[in-house]
DNA sequence: AAGTGGTCTAGACCACTAT
DNA sequence: TAGTGGTCTAGACCACTTT
Protein backbone atom coordinates (compact mmCIF):
# COMPACT_ATOMS: atom_id res chain seq x y z
CA UNK A 1 0.00 0.00 0.00
CA UNK A 2 2.54 2.30 0.86
CA UNK A 3 4.78 1.38 -2.01
CA UNK A 4 2.69 4.05 -4.29
CA UNK A 5 4.45 7.05 -1.81
CA UNK A 6 7.87 8.15 -3.61
CA UNK A 7 7.96 8.57 -7.04
CA UNK A 8 4.46 8.69 -8.08
CA UNK A 9 3.76 12.55 -7.15
CA UNK A 10 6.65 14.89 -5.79
CA UNK A 11 6.64 16.86 -2.43
CA UNK A 12 4.31 19.12 -2.36
CA UNK A 13 1.60 17.77 -4.49
CA UNK A 14 -1.80 17.05 -3.87
CA UNK A 15 -2.58 13.03 -3.63
CA UNK A 16 -5.89 11.94 -4.59
CA UNK A 17 -8.12 12.04 -2.17
CA UNK A 18 -9.33 8.65 0.31
CA UNK A 19 -12.18 8.17 -1.25
CA UNK A 20 -10.43 7.99 -5.10
CA UNK A 21 -7.96 5.87 -3.61
CA UNK A 22 -9.86 3.37 -2.18
CA UNK A 23 -12.06 3.02 -5.35
CA UNK A 24 -8.39 2.70 -7.12
CA UNK A 25 -6.89 -0.06 -4.71
CA UNK A 26 -10.35 -1.81 -4.53
CA UNK A 27 -10.19 -1.22 -0.58
CA UNK A 28 -12.74 0.93 1.39
CA UNK A 29 -11.87 4.28 2.71
CA UNK A 30 -11.39 3.59 6.16
CA UNK A 31 -8.73 1.10 4.70
CA UNK A 32 -6.67 4.10 2.79
CA UNK A 33 -7.35 6.54 5.74
CA UNK A 34 -5.62 4.27 8.23
CA UNK A 35 -2.37 3.49 5.22
CA UNK A 36 -2.35 7.83 5.17
CA UNK A 37 -2.35 8.62 8.96
CA UNK A 38 0.52 5.85 9.01
CA UNK A 39 2.39 8.17 6.36
CA UNK A 40 1.22 11.08 8.15
CA UNK A 41 2.98 9.75 11.39
CA UNK A 42 5.82 9.08 9.56
CA UNK A 43 6.53 12.76 8.30
CA UNK A 44 5.70 11.51 4.50
CA UNK A 45 2.18 13.26 4.05
CA UNK A 46 0.61 16.07 5.04
CA UNK A 47 -3.16 16.05 5.67
CA UNK A 48 -5.00 19.22 5.61
CA UNK A 49 -9.03 19.12 6.28
CA UNK A 50 -10.57 20.48 3.85
CA UNK A 51 -8.47 20.53 1.19
CA UNK A 52 -6.74 17.19 0.86
CA UNK A 53 -3.38 15.26 1.46
CA UNK A 54 -0.15 16.52 0.40
CA UNK A 55 3.27 15.14 -0.23
CA UNK A 56 5.42 16.39 2.24
CA UNK A 57 8.07 18.84 1.85
CA UNK A 58 10.73 20.96 3.05
CA UNK A 59 9.52 24.13 2.13
CA UNK A 60 6.88 24.42 4.92
CA UNK A 61 7.23 26.40 8.50
CA UNK A 62 7.04 23.37 10.46
CA UNK A 63 9.20 21.16 8.92
CA UNK A 64 11.98 23.82 9.19
CA UNK A 65 13.04 22.96 12.91
CA UNK A 66 13.00 19.06 12.37
CA UNK A 67 16.44 18.35 11.24
CA UNK A 68 18.03 21.63 13.63
CA UNK A 69 17.55 20.28 17.15
CA UNK A 70 20.16 23.28 18.05
CA UNK A 71 17.91 26.02 19.82
CA UNK A 72 19.12 29.18 22.11
CA UNK A 73 19.43 29.08 25.74
CA UNK A 74 16.03 30.49 27.09
CA UNK A 75 14.63 32.11 23.73
CA UNK A 76 13.24 30.88 20.69
CA UNK A 77 14.38 29.05 18.29
CA UNK A 78 14.91 30.80 14.90
CA UNK A 79 16.47 29.88 11.76
CA UNK A 80 20.47 30.72 11.25
CA UNK A 81 22.24 32.56 8.58
CA UNK A 82 24.45 30.59 6.14
CA UNK A 83 27.85 31.13 4.84
CA UNK A 84 29.25 28.65 2.69
CA UNK A 85 33.07 28.25 3.42
CA UNK A 86 34.21 25.61 0.40
CA UNK A 87 32.65 23.04 -1.64
CA UNK A 88 34.33 20.67 -4.06
CA UNK A 89 34.36 17.55 -5.68
CA UNK A 90 36.97 14.85 -4.19
CA UNK A 91 37.04 10.65 -4.33
CA UNK A 92 35.05 9.27 -1.39
CA UNK A 93 37.24 8.01 1.45
CA UNK A 94 36.22 4.40 2.35
CA UNK A 95 34.85 5.94 5.90
CA UNK A 96 32.82 8.03 4.05
CA UNK A 97 31.77 5.58 1.27
CA UNK A 98 30.53 2.99 3.86
CA UNK A 99 28.00 5.36 5.28
CA UNK A 100 26.90 6.52 1.91
CA UNK A 101 26.66 2.94 0.55
CA UNK A 102 28.79 4.03 -2.19
CA UNK A 103 31.72 2.41 -4.04
CA UNK A 104 35.07 3.44 -2.32
CA UNK A 105 36.87 6.38 -4.41
CA UNK A 106 33.57 7.31 -6.07
CA UNK A 107 32.90 10.79 -6.93
CA UNK A 108 31.37 13.43 -3.73
CA UNK A 109 30.51 16.73 -3.31
CA UNK A 110 31.98 17.94 -0.26
CA UNK A 111 30.43 21.30 1.48
CA UNK A 112 32.19 23.04 4.12
CA UNK A 113 29.89 26.31 5.65
CA UNK A 114 29.09 28.23 8.86
CA UNK A 115 26.12 29.32 10.32
CA UNK A 116 25.39 31.97 12.90
CA UNK A 117 22.65 33.08 15.14
CA UNK A 118 22.29 36.99 15.18
CA UNK A 119 26.08 37.16 13.84
CA UNK A 120 27.80 34.80 16.15
CA UNK A 121 29.13 31.66 14.20
CA UNK A 122 27.73 28.54 16.34
CA UNK A 123 27.69 25.25 13.60
CA UNK A 124 30.62 24.40 11.58
CA UNK A 125 29.19 22.06 9.52
CA UNK A 126 30.95 19.50 6.76
CA UNK A 127 29.04 17.27 4.22
CA UNK A 128 29.18 14.67 2.23
CA UNK A 129 27.09 13.93 -0.83
CA UNK A 130 26.73 11.43 -3.58
CA UNK A 131 28.05 13.02 -6.60
CA UNK A 132 25.58 10.95 -8.49
CA UNK A 133 22.75 12.72 -7.27
CA UNK A 134 24.60 15.95 -6.73
CA UNK A 135 25.82 17.00 -10.26
CA UNK A 136 26.09 20.56 -11.04
CA UNK A 137 25.62 21.77 -7.21
CA UNK A 138 27.70 24.83 -6.76
CA UNK A 139 28.92 27.63 -3.72
CA UNK A 140 27.10 30.11 -6.32
CA UNK A 141 23.62 28.05 -6.04
CA UNK A 142 24.22 27.64 -2.50
CA UNK A 143 25.04 30.70 -1.31
CA UNK A 144 21.84 32.35 -3.51
CA UNK A 145 19.49 29.56 -1.72
CA UNK A 146 17.82 30.91 0.82
CA UNK A 147 16.23 28.97 3.70
CA UNK A 148 17.33 24.95 4.83
CA UNK A 149 19.72 23.60 2.51
CA UNK A 150 17.00 20.49 2.38
CA UNK A 151 14.52 23.10 0.81
CA UNK A 152 17.09 23.16 -1.77
CA UNK A 153 18.21 19.73 -1.99
CA UNK A 154 14.43 18.43 -2.60
CA UNK A 155 13.51 21.29 -5.47
CA UNK A 156 16.77 21.27 -7.43
CA UNK A 157 18.15 17.63 -6.91
CA UNK A 158 14.85 15.31 -6.24
CA UNK A 159 16.06 14.18 -2.96
CA UNK A 160 13.91 14.27 -0.36
CA UNK A 161 15.21 13.47 3.57
CA UNK A 162 12.53 11.64 5.45
CA UNK A 163 15.06 10.57 8.20
CA UNK A 164 18.22 10.85 9.84
CA UNK A 165 20.44 9.16 12.57
CA UNK A 166 22.61 10.73 14.65
CA UNK A 167 25.93 10.18 16.50
CA UNK A 168 26.75 12.43 19.58
CA UNK A 169 29.78 13.08 21.46
CA UNK A 170 31.85 15.98 23.05
CA UNK A 171 35.15 17.19 21.24
CA UNK A 172 37.83 19.79 21.79
CA UNK A 173 37.71 22.48 19.17
CA UNK A 174 40.57 21.66 16.37
CA UNK A 175 42.98 24.21 14.29
CA UNK A 176 40.24 24.32 11.74
CA UNK A 177 36.61 24.64 14.00
CA UNK A 178 38.46 27.50 16.24
CA UNK A 179 39.37 29.44 13.85
CA UNK A 180 35.93 29.45 11.64
CA UNK A 181 33.81 29.40 14.93
CA UNK A 182 36.03 32.24 16.89
CA UNK A 183 37.00 30.37 19.66
CA UNK A 184 40.25 29.24 21.20
CA UNK A 185 41.75 25.89 20.83
CA UNK A 186 40.23 23.69 23.20
CA UNK A 187 36.78 24.93 23.65
CA UNK A 188 34.47 22.07 24.23
CA UNK A 189 31.96 21.66 21.29
CA UNK A 190 29.04 19.11 20.03
CA UNK A 191 30.36 16.83 17.75
CA UNK A 192 27.00 15.62 15.81
CA UNK A 193 27.49 13.13 13.00
CA UNK A 194 24.17 12.86 10.76
CA UNK A 195 23.48 10.65 8.07
CA UNK A 196 20.07 11.43 6.24
CA UNK A 197 18.17 9.11 4.13
CA UNK A 198 15.37 9.69 1.68
CA UNK A 199 12.97 7.16 0.26
CA UNK A 200 13.61 3.58 0.85
CA UNK A 201 16.32 4.24 3.31
CA UNK A 202 18.71 4.90 1.14
CA UNK A 203 21.74 7.17 2.53
CA UNK A 204 22.19 10.78 1.07
CA UNK A 205 24.07 12.41 3.35
CA UNK A 206 27.06 12.23 5.50
CA UNK A 207 27.22 15.54 7.93
CA UNK A 208 29.70 16.32 10.38
CA UNK A 209 28.62 19.12 12.70
CA UNK A 210 30.43 21.04 15.17
CA UNK A 211 28.31 22.96 17.47
CA UNK A 212 29.09 25.87 19.76
CA UNK A 213 26.90 25.37 23.14
CA UNK A 214 28.35 28.51 24.97
CA UNK A 215 24.73 30.17 24.11
CA UNK A 216 22.75 26.87 22.52
CA UNK A 217 21.89 23.62 23.28
CA UNK A 218 20.89 20.60 21.75
CA UNK A 219 17.40 19.74 22.23
CA UNK A 220 15.59 16.33 22.37
CA UNK A 221 12.17 15.40 23.60
CA UNK A 222 12.68 11.51 25.08
CA UNK A 223 9.20 9.89 24.67
CA UNK B 1 -11.60 9.40 27.02
CA UNK B 2 -7.74 9.20 27.99
CA UNK B 3 -8.95 10.94 31.31
CA UNK B 4 -9.06 7.04 32.81
CA UNK B 5 -5.32 6.27 32.13
CA UNK B 6 -2.86 6.68 35.07
CA UNK B 7 -4.74 6.15 38.44
CA UNK B 8 -7.47 3.39 37.56
CA UNK B 9 -4.70 0.75 36.59
CA UNK B 10 -0.94 0.89 37.93
CA UNK B 11 1.64 -0.03 35.61
CA UNK B 12 1.55 -3.42 34.11
CA UNK B 13 -1.81 -4.43 34.72
CA UNK B 14 -4.20 -5.86 31.84
CA UNK B 15 -6.58 -3.19 31.58
CA UNK B 16 -10.46 -3.99 30.24
CA UNK B 17 -10.76 -5.85 26.51
CA UNK B 18 -11.94 -3.22 24.01
CA UNK B 19 -15.34 -4.63 23.48
CA UNK B 20 -15.65 -4.25 27.98
CA UNK B 21 -14.50 -0.91 27.61
CA UNK B 22 -16.89 -0.11 24.35
CA UNK B 23 -19.56 -0.77 26.63
CA UNK B 24 -18.85 1.01 29.66
CA UNK B 25 -18.57 4.33 27.53
CA UNK B 26 -21.16 3.38 25.24
CA UNK B 27 -19.55 3.90 22.29
CA UNK B 28 -17.94 1.78 19.33
CA UNK B 29 -15.26 -1.28 19.69
CA UNK B 30 -13.59 1.17 16.91
CA UNK B 31 -13.24 4.16 18.63
CA UNK B 32 -11.65 2.28 21.68
CA UNK B 33 -9.18 0.95 19.72
CA UNK B 34 -8.39 4.06 18.41
CA UNK B 35 -8.24 5.81 21.75
CA UNK B 36 -5.93 2.78 23.03
CA UNK B 37 -3.80 3.25 19.67
CA UNK B 38 -3.13 6.63 20.65
CA UNK B 39 -2.14 5.51 23.88
CA UNK B 40 0.22 3.05 22.38
CA UNK B 41 1.70 5.84 20.54
CA UNK B 42 2.89 7.70 23.60
CA UNK B 43 4.24 4.44 25.22
CA UNK B 44 1.24 4.74 27.36
CA UNK B 45 0.16 1.41 27.38
CA UNK B 46 1.60 -1.75 25.60
CA UNK B 47 -1.15 -4.07 23.03
CA UNK B 48 -0.43 -8.22 22.93
CA UNK B 49 -2.46 -9.77 20.74
CA UNK B 50 -4.46 -12.38 22.30
CA UNK B 51 -3.25 -11.57 25.51
CA UNK B 52 -5.04 -7.84 25.75
CA UNK B 53 -3.40 -4.19 26.72
CA UNK B 54 -1.23 -3.49 29.91
CA UNK B 55 -0.27 -0.29 31.05
CA UNK B 56 3.10 0.09 29.94
CA UNK B 57 6.18 -0.30 32.79
CA UNK B 58 9.58 0.20 33.12
CA UNK B 59 10.52 -3.61 33.52
CA UNK B 60 10.27 -4.37 30.34
CA UNK B 61 13.05 -4.92 27.97
CA UNK B 62 11.83 -3.06 25.38
CA UNK B 63 11.78 -0.18 27.64
CA UNK B 64 15.44 -0.42 29.17
CA UNK B 65 16.94 2.02 26.40
CA UNK B 66 14.31 4.52 25.99
CA UNK B 67 15.70 6.29 28.39
CA UNK B 68 19.56 5.39 27.88
CA UNK B 69 20.98 6.57 25.04
CA UNK B 70 24.44 6.56 25.17
CA UNK B 71 25.60 2.89 23.14
CA UNK B 72 29.16 2.25 22.58
CA UNK B 73 30.54 2.63 19.80
CA UNK B 74 29.98 0.36 17.15
CA UNK B 75 28.66 -2.10 19.40
CA UNK B 76 25.48 -3.36 20.98
CA UNK B 77 23.36 -2.04 23.61
CA UNK B 78 24.00 -2.88 27.03
CA UNK B 79 22.60 -1.40 30.72
CA UNK B 80 25.77 -0.27 32.28
CA UNK B 81 26.69 -0.96 36.27
CA UNK B 82 25.46 1.01 38.52
CA UNK B 83 27.51 2.67 41.77
CA UNK B 84 25.68 5.26 44.13
CA UNK B 85 27.97 7.69 45.56
CA UNK B 86 25.76 9.92 47.60
CA UNK B 87 22.17 10.65 49.21
CA UNK B 88 21.30 13.01 50.55
CA UNK B 89 18.26 15.46 51.53
CA UNK B 90 17.95 19.37 51.07
CA UNK B 91 16.22 22.46 50.51
CA UNK B 92 16.00 22.80 46.90
CA UNK B 93 17.84 25.49 45.22
CA UNK B 94 15.72 28.27 42.98
CA UNK B 95 16.59 26.66 39.97
CA UNK B 96 16.04 22.99 40.44
CA UNK B 97 12.66 24.32 42.55
CA UNK B 98 11.99 26.15 39.46
CA UNK B 99 12.59 23.14 36.85
CA UNK B 100 10.56 20.61 39.60
CA UNK B 101 7.65 22.83 40.01
CA UNK B 102 7.85 22.88 43.56
CA UNK B 103 8.55 26.03 45.62
CA UNK B 104 12.33 27.06 46.79
CA UNK B 105 13.33 25.73 50.31
CA UNK B 106 11.14 22.69 49.71
CA UNK B 107 12.81 19.29 50.47
CA UNK B 108 14.56 17.36 47.72
CA UNK B 109 17.09 14.17 47.41
CA UNK B 110 19.86 14.35 45.78
CA UNK B 111 21.21 11.16 44.56
CA UNK B 112 25.22 11.06 42.72
CA UNK B 113 25.51 8.17 40.90
CA UNK B 114 28.21 6.28 38.32
CA UNK B 115 27.50 4.08 35.46
CA UNK B 116 30.40 1.75 33.85
CA UNK B 117 30.55 -0.05 30.69
CA UNK B 118 32.37 -2.87 31.36
CA UNK B 119 34.00 -1.40 34.06
CA UNK B 120 35.09 1.73 32.87
CA UNK B 121 33.02 4.75 34.37
CA UNK B 122 31.28 6.39 31.56
CA UNK B 123 28.62 8.05 33.14
CA UNK B 124 28.43 10.63 36.21
CA UNK B 125 24.67 11.43 37.01
CA UNK B 126 23.38 14.01 40.06
CA UNK B 127 19.78 13.85 40.33
CA UNK B 128 17.28 15.87 42.32
CA UNK B 129 13.62 14.40 42.98
CA UNK B 130 10.95 15.88 45.09
CA UNK B 131 11.45 15.12 48.75
CA UNK B 132 7.35 14.63 49.23
CA UNK B 133 7.08 11.92 46.61
CA UNK B 134 10.21 10.14 47.04
CA UNK B 135 9.76 9.55 50.72
CA UNK B 136 12.06 6.84 52.21
CA UNK B 137 14.75 6.75 49.79
CA UNK B 138 18.09 5.57 50.70
CA UNK B 139 21.25 4.92 49.35
CA UNK B 140 20.50 1.05 50.56
CA UNK B 141 17.86 0.64 48.48
CA UNK B 142 19.04 2.22 45.23
CA UNK B 143 22.21 -0.11 45.89
CA UNK B 144 20.29 -3.30 46.35
CA UNK B 145 18.18 -2.76 43.07
CA UNK B 146 19.19 -3.61 39.94
CA UNK B 147 18.29 -2.59 36.84
CA UNK B 148 16.63 0.70 35.33
CA UNK B 149 16.20 3.39 38.76
CA UNK B 150 12.94 4.01 36.58
CA UNK B 151 11.70 0.60 37.55
CA UNK B 152 12.22 1.12 41.22
CA UNK B 153 10.67 4.86 41.14
CA UNK B 154 7.81 3.24 40.10
CA UNK B 155 7.28 0.29 41.92
CA UNK B 156 8.63 1.97 45.64
CA UNK B 157 7.07 4.91 44.52
CA UNK B 158 4.29 4.74 42.41
CA UNK B 159 6.12 7.37 39.90
CA UNK B 160 5.83 6.45 36.02
CA UNK B 161 7.79 8.46 34.14
CA UNK B 162 6.19 8.85 30.86
CA UNK B 163 8.36 11.55 28.54
CA UNK B 164 11.37 13.38 29.64
CA UNK B 165 13.06 16.86 27.71
CA UNK B 166 16.71 16.55 27.57
CA UNK B 167 19.67 20.05 26.81
CA UNK B 168 22.31 18.61 25.91
CA UNK B 169 25.71 20.75 25.70
CA UNK B 170 30.01 20.11 25.34
CA UNK B 171 31.73 21.01 28.46
CA UNK B 172 35.33 20.49 30.07
CA UNK B 173 35.16 17.78 32.87
CA UNK B 174 35.97 19.76 36.19
CA UNK B 175 37.28 18.29 39.66
CA UNK B 176 34.58 15.90 40.63
CA UNK B 177 33.99 14.76 36.87
CA UNK B 178 37.37 14.31 36.56
CA UNK B 179 37.56 12.18 39.67
CA UNK B 180 34.97 9.84 39.57
CA UNK B 181 35.01 9.50 35.28
CA UNK B 182 38.84 9.06 35.87
CA UNK B 183 40.15 11.35 33.46
CA UNK B 184 41.91 14.57 33.14
CA UNK B 185 40.57 17.48 34.24
CA UNK B 186 39.48 19.39 30.61
CA UNK B 187 38.39 16.67 28.88
CA UNK B 188 35.45 17.13 27.18
CA UNK B 189 31.85 15.94 28.35
CA UNK B 190 28.78 16.02 27.12
CA UNK B 191 26.13 17.79 29.51
CA UNK B 192 22.82 15.96 29.53
CA UNK B 193 20.46 18.28 31.76
CA UNK B 194 17.02 15.90 31.61
CA UNK B 195 13.70 16.99 33.25
CA UNK B 196 11.54 13.77 33.31
CA UNK B 197 7.26 13.90 33.73
CA UNK B 198 4.96 11.71 34.66
CA UNK B 199 1.62 11.67 34.08
CA UNK B 200 -0.10 15.03 33.61
CA UNK B 201 3.20 16.53 32.57
CA UNK B 202 4.03 16.88 36.24
CA UNK B 203 7.79 17.01 36.47
CA UNK B 204 9.37 14.37 39.00
CA UNK B 205 12.92 14.21 38.64
CA UNK B 206 15.39 16.80 36.95
CA UNK B 207 19.10 14.63 36.25
CA UNK B 208 22.56 16.18 35.19
CA UNK B 209 24.44 14.23 33.39
CA UNK B 210 27.83 13.95 32.22
CA UNK B 211 28.88 11.08 29.56
CA UNK B 212 32.20 10.50 28.65
CA UNK B 213 31.97 10.33 25.00
CA UNK B 214 35.37 8.52 24.17
CA UNK B 215 33.92 5.31 23.35
CA UNK B 216 30.48 6.03 23.57
CA UNK B 217 28.32 8.16 22.17
CA UNK B 218 24.60 9.61 22.24
CA UNK B 219 22.25 8.08 19.88
CA UNK B 220 19.26 10.29 18.38
CA UNK B 221 17.00 9.50 15.57
CA UNK B 222 15.58 12.39 14.01
CA UNK B 223 12.10 11.64 12.46
C1' DA C 1 -13.16 -23.53 22.18
C1' DA C 2 -13.22 -18.98 23.90
C1' DG C 3 -11.22 -14.54 24.29
C1' DT C 4 -7.97 -11.17 22.77
C1' DG C 5 -6.07 -7.66 19.64
C1' DG C 6 -5.32 -6.78 14.16
C1' DT C 7 -7.40 -5.69 9.99
C1' DC C 8 -11.03 -4.40 7.13
C1' DT C 9 -15.75 -2.99 5.48
C1' DA C 10 -19.52 0.22 4.11
C1' DG C 11 -21.71 3.61 5.61
C1' DA C 12 -22.99 7.90 8.62
C1' DC C 13 -22.41 12.59 10.25
C1' DC C 14 -19.41 16.59 11.34
C1' DA C 15 -15.91 20.55 10.57
C1' DC C 16 -13.43 22.92 7.39
C1' DT C 17 -12.27 24.96 2.71
C1' DA C 18 -13.19 26.48 -1.62
C1' DT C 19 -16.27 28.35 -5.27
C1' DT D 1 -22.99 23.99 -2.28
C1' DA D 2 -19.70 20.45 -3.16
C1' DG D 3 -15.55 18.26 -1.79
C1' DT D 4 -12.20 17.33 1.65
C1' DG D 5 -10.40 15.14 5.84
C1' DG D 6 -12.02 13.91 11.08
C1' DT D 7 -14.70 11.03 13.81
C1' DC D 8 -17.59 7.32 14.73
C1' DT D 9 -20.54 3.08 14.09
C1' DA D 10 -21.68 -1.91 14.00
C1' DG D 11 -20.30 -5.62 12.25
C1' DA D 12 -17.07 -9.18 9.86
C1' DC D 13 -13.09 -12.19 9.59
C1' DC D 14 -8.27 -13.28 10.87
C1' DA D 15 -4.07 -14.39 13.93
C1' DC D 16 -2.62 -15.29 18.30
C1' DT D 17 -2.92 -16.96 23.20
C1' DT D 18 -4.80 -19.47 26.87
C1' DT D 19 -7.66 -23.06 28.92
Amino acid sequence: MQGLQSGEWKPGELIPSEIELAGRFKVSQGTVRKAIDEMSAENLVVRRQGKGTFVATHHEARSQFRFLRLVPDGGVPHYPENKIIEVKRLRAPAEVARLLDIKSGDSVVFIRRVQSFSGVPTILDDLWLPGAIFKGLTAERLNEYKGPMYGLFETEFGTHMIRASEEIRAVCADEVASELLHVEKGVPLLNVERVSFTYGDKPVELRRGLYLTSQHHYRNELS
